[in-house]
Parts: C-alpha cells; structure tokens; sequence
DNA sequence: AACATTTAGTGTATCGGTTTCCAACAAGAC
DNA sequence: GTCTTGTTGGAAACCGATACACTAAATGTT
C-alpha cells in the first residue's frame, strides 16, 4: 500500500498524490483532489513515515535523554513534553543516559542515526565536550533541568538558587539556627551546586558565617543511602534542621530521623526540594519547594520545536520559579504565605 | 556523509560497505575490511538509520503507549521496558492515550506509519476492535498490565485477582469484618474488575456473602476524590478496613480519613494496591501490594522482541506474582510472613 | 591443460516518498 | 492568428541504505 497505488485508484501522478497529502492545493482542481482523497479514504493508506523523512529531511520525531528515568519526578515533566509534541505534530523517542556518560554519548549518537530533528536532555554534566560540540554545529538541543554552561546553550531551568534560598531562609525565620543541607556527592550538576549556593546565600544573608555550613554529602549510587545519613546525623547531633535536596533524599532522611527517633519538626525540621503527590501525606506533611515540571516539560518541547522552524535562535535560558509550600515539617505555620529572599 | 563516500574513500563498492556494516564478512578479506573500517572512523559516519529501515523494513524501534503517563509506577515499567530495549538493540518511542480511546487509535497509525517493529500497550480497554483487528493482522503487540480478552493476544500482566484476595484475606485474617474496597468507576478495565474479583473471593472464601460487599467507586478524572471518598466514608460509617486499589486512590483515601480524624489502624485498617517509594515512610507505614514494575516492563520488552525474531510465538499469556508487604497500616504485626490464599 | 567450484567483490534495482523541471492546454493581449 | 501568461498535471531524479544477480580471479579436480 504505497503513493502509487492510491496515484493508479485515483488516475492521477504520484507527484499529485503527494501535493495533497501535503497540503499543497496549489496545483490542483477541487476534482482531483476529492477523487483522491476518497482513494486515500478507500484504500486506507497510512503513508510511510521513513521514506517522507529519508527524502524530506524531517523526521518530525524528537528525542529525550533523561539521566534517571527512575525517579518520578520525571513522570511529570515526560507528560508536559509529550502533550506539547503531540499537540505540535512530533512524536518523542525516549532514552535513559542512567547517569552514565557513555552511554548519553552512544544514545546521542542513536539518536542522530535516527535523523531525530532535536533533543532535549538531561544532561549527566559529564560530557562538556560533547555538549559544546552539538551547540557549536548547531544541533538542535534544549538542555532542561540541569544547566550547561555555554553561552550559545538553550536551557531551560528552574531557579535553583532561589528554591534553596526560599527553603532555608523560611527554616532560620522560624527560628532554626543549625541548618544542614543534605545532598549527593556530584561535581558535575549545577542543581546541586546551584542548590548549595543558595543554602549558603541563605545563611550569610541570615547573620551566619562560612563556618557554620553543614554539609551532608551522600553517593549517588549507594544502596545505604539511610546508613550513611543516620551516620552523618550523629556525627552532626546539634543540627535543628535539614534542606534536603531532593525527593528521594528527602525520604532517605525521614526514614534515618524517624530510626533515630528524632521527632519532625520538634527536635529537627525537614525542608524536601520536589514537591511530589505524596509529601503532604507524610507523617508529618512535609514542607517542600515545588518544582513546576509540566511546565518545564512544555516548555522544553515548545522551545525545541520553536528552534526547528527556526523561529528561534539557538540560545535562550529559561528560569522557572519555585515555590515554597509550607507543611508541618519545617515548624511553621501551614498556610503561611510564602517567603521571598531579601 | 553516506555509505557511498565511506566506499570511494576506501575504494571499495557500497555493497561491500554494507555488508561489513551489518558484520556480515561472508565476502570480504580482512584487508579490505580494514580499509573500510578504516573509512567508517576517519569520516566519522554515521549511518543513516531512516533509509536502512525503508529498505530492510525494519527500524528496531518499539513503541510504548501508556494510559496514564503521570501515574509514578509507570516510571519503573517504563525503566524495565527502556533498559531491556537497549541490551537489545532497539530503541523506545513513547505516547500517552491519558485513557482516551480517541487518541490511542491515533497513535497506534502513527505507531504504523512510522513504521515501528512493534508496539507495547496499557490499553484503555475501549478499543475492543483495535486490539482484534491488530492481533488478527499478526501486527506485534504486547499488552500489559491491563489484560486483552482475545486468545491470541500476547499479555504480560499481574495476577491482580491474587493480589487483591491476598490484601483482603490478609485484613480478615487480622479480624476486620466491614472490608470496603475503594475503585475507579470504569467498566472497561480488566485490572478494576479482577481486583473486585479477589476482593469478593476473599470475603467469600472467609465465610461472608455477597451481601457483605462494600464498594466504594470514584470517577477516575473528577478533580474531587478526596470529597467522594468522605462522603462515602460518612455514608458506610461502620467500615473497619478499606481496600484501597491502586497507589493514588490510596492517598486520597488517607487524605480522607486523616481529614475524618479517623485512627489508621485503629479504626479502620487500610492496605494499599501498589508498593511505591513512599509507602514506608506513610502515617503509619503503608501495607501494600507490591507489583514488580521493573520486571513486568522487563518481560513485554522481551517478548515482543521475541516475537518480532520469530522465535516466540504470537499468543502468551505471562502473569507475574504480586507480594503482600506487610507494615503498620493494616493493624497486623509488621514482619508477619506473605499469606498466600487457600 | 581443461573444466568445475569457490571466493571476493561489483552494478543496479529497489524501498516509498518529495521535488525539480517540463508539457499541455486555456485564456488574454495585441 | 500568434505570443504571452497562468493553470493543472506528470516524468524522472533523488534521499541513503540493502540485496539480488552477476563477474573475475583463484583454487581444486582429473
């Protein structure tokens, strides 16, 4: 079932066929182009996707390159760019880089075998070279979570500094004096980084000095995750409080606080980073700063395609705002209004 | 950049490129392999996977299509079913019916226009001739998670009668004697049905009769669970357990109760289907059914690949076992071992 | 030495579309 | 009546691979 069958049922060329699959009306009469139609209609003719995109040079596919496809923040930002793809005609390829730099280079290069129009990524941050590359040829990517340091990248991103800030600040307005940041031990992502700096900016603006930084770093990869905290949680048994980096962190540390029977918020409060569909629903509800990832996810797709109609120039930098909502962990009162630094 | 300048550069036809491409050396001296290998890396090509899938009609690429992307337990299946297509060689696309039959059937031919080796699918359920017709094509197909009544269909589910018997039997064994079940009103899904199903066999089995039934239903997409769920916990005020059938059913159900000021076990005892990251760290600690997610991801990635080598046949029938995990929230002693029914 | 067989490699059609260039014909200009 | 212009449509090249049908040379057989 090709052109040509639907171009023989309907008396007419392939080239004509083609036109009016294609929207092109300019060379036919209202005639012809019913009766092929209705040969389209009878034969039921699905054209070949491959061979349009071998010729045309467009494959209206692209893909996404997540780095841990486990965590379920991603479910929410995956449905945001998926709805706006469909919504813009493209279909979505989707890989897991796993953290691992090999294999976001071999996915990379699967997908432009593939002749994917653009990517947006996740990046592992460990493949600058890489990355500067593509930009540098112009490939269309859109880096979206984690930033890339290069001035011609596209991100799109959420103020990391600002949702660290926000976080810690409302813990040392209600009166938390030893706040320790929870993170992974990872040199290479600017969340984290970025996370930190605002954990830091929180305490200088606050009165505090360098020394007081209490910085718990954990392995990505480990399996005793728990263990480690709970080590660093006696080693630091002064600390009133914890910004937690990230979900499943966060749940790491409410599972070490509540083996260590340290009472939420009376003798530590939890501030999580990611509001999910379960943090209200801990014991006690949990203060968070929530991350818009549909929005992110939107926006990343809407950007990527914007670049392939060449409506947009290659560089952007598009910084989300997060939002800090206020639970029982953090000691504060629920319904407070959210706090904004300086 | 093409197969062609990879064969001028090493002085060789394109046949012969090909044929070392695809590691068959059948007609070929190590020497000029070499040459052309040598070619392959100086030009850095890349092949172009478009036209070798129109040509060869095979792209090795399969589809996904979700019924509900946003839902967290998708995450695992999707890392189950992504990691077994890498090891295999293939590579994922995605989309998300959001339960609309509309738009699996739009997928599904774009699915086929792109020309995809197969397809894995949560279907809706409302596209009984779809399936059929799809099956009866031969076209590879894997269902999964939600069951396709069609002998040959080739499904990859959870024994979702078990699991909900084994969750109930275990609240009665525990001396609960007004079990509700809590479900979406949806009369198309096999996973709804089958988990009523074990719920029934699991009061019958223990003495109670139909009348006993206690069946709480939602509208799947009303924005108001929560208020559904205490109006029917105010409308059955004598309940002592409730059977909660799925991970966001469960949080709206404790939403509820907590807003009901009722003691969770106390008064009414709660075990949830799906096992989740967040379960354990739940007020109190969430009893659930754990389903492998991973490994059911696993197994319909690999049966279709299978099926698409021919060496499994079209029909399949795989059900995996769910696990009672037992915690707090059912009023039973944490540790206790699986029950397994009769 | 003559012929058969095996090995190494090539030429070209093909997959199913798109696109460029050209043809046929009608209408309008002079 | 010829020339120009505009409209409708088709023929064929092309995108970048694969695969079939071949050939040329080397090796084996008697």
């Amino acid at each position: 079932m090709t052109i040509a069958d639907v171009a023989n049922r309907a008396n007419v060329s392939k080239t004509t066929v083609s036109r009016i699959l294609n929207g092109n009306y300019a060379h036919t009469t209202e005639q012809t182009r019913d009766r092929v139609l209705q040969a389209i209609k009878e034969l039921d003719y699905r054209p070949n996707a491959l061979a349009k995109g071998l010729k045309s040079m467009k494959t209206n596919v692209v893909g996404i390159m997540l780095s841990n496809l486990k965590n379920p923040f991603w479910s929410t930002v995956l449905e945001g760019v998926e709805d706006t793809c469909h919504d813009l005609g493209y279909n979505l390829m989707i890989c897991n880089s796993d953290e691992d730099e090999q294999l976001e280079e071999e996915y990379m290069r699967e997908f432009r075998m593939r002749q994917v129009d653009g990517v947006i990524i996740n990046p592992t941050g460990k493949n600058s070279p890489l990355y500067d590359s593509l930009i540098m040829e112009q490939y269309p990517i859109v880096f979206i979570n984690r930033r890339v340091q290069n001035e011609n990248a596209s991100n799109v991103i959420v103020d990391n500094v600002k949702g660290a800030y926000i976080a810690v600040n409302h813990l040392l307005r209600y009166g938390r004096r030893k706040v320790a940041i929870c993170m992974y031990r990872n040199a290479y992502v600017s969340t984290w980084k970025e996370r930190l700096e605002g954990y830091k900016q929180a305490l200088l603006a606050n009165g505090f000095s360098e020394s007081d930084l209490i910085i718990m770093e954990l392995e990505e990869k480990a399996d005793t995750k728990k263990e480690s905290i709970i080590r660093l949680l006696k080693k630091h048994a002064d600390i009133d409080a914890i910004f937690s980096t990230n979900n499943m962190i966060t749940l790491e540390v409410i599972g070490a606080l509540r083996e260590l029977n340290l009472q939420v918020p009376a003798q530590i409060a939890v501030v999580g980073y990611d509001e999910t569909v379960w943090a209200k629903y801990l014991d006690p509800p949990l203060t968070t700063i929530r991350q818009p990832g549909y929005q992110m996810g939107q926006r990343a797709a809407h950007n990527l395609i914007e670049m392939l109609s060449g409506k947009q120039r290659q560089q952007a930098m598009d910084m989300l705002e997060p939002e800090l909502i206020v639970r029982a962990s953090c000691g504060a009162i629920p319904g407070d209004t959210v706090l904004q630094p300086n």
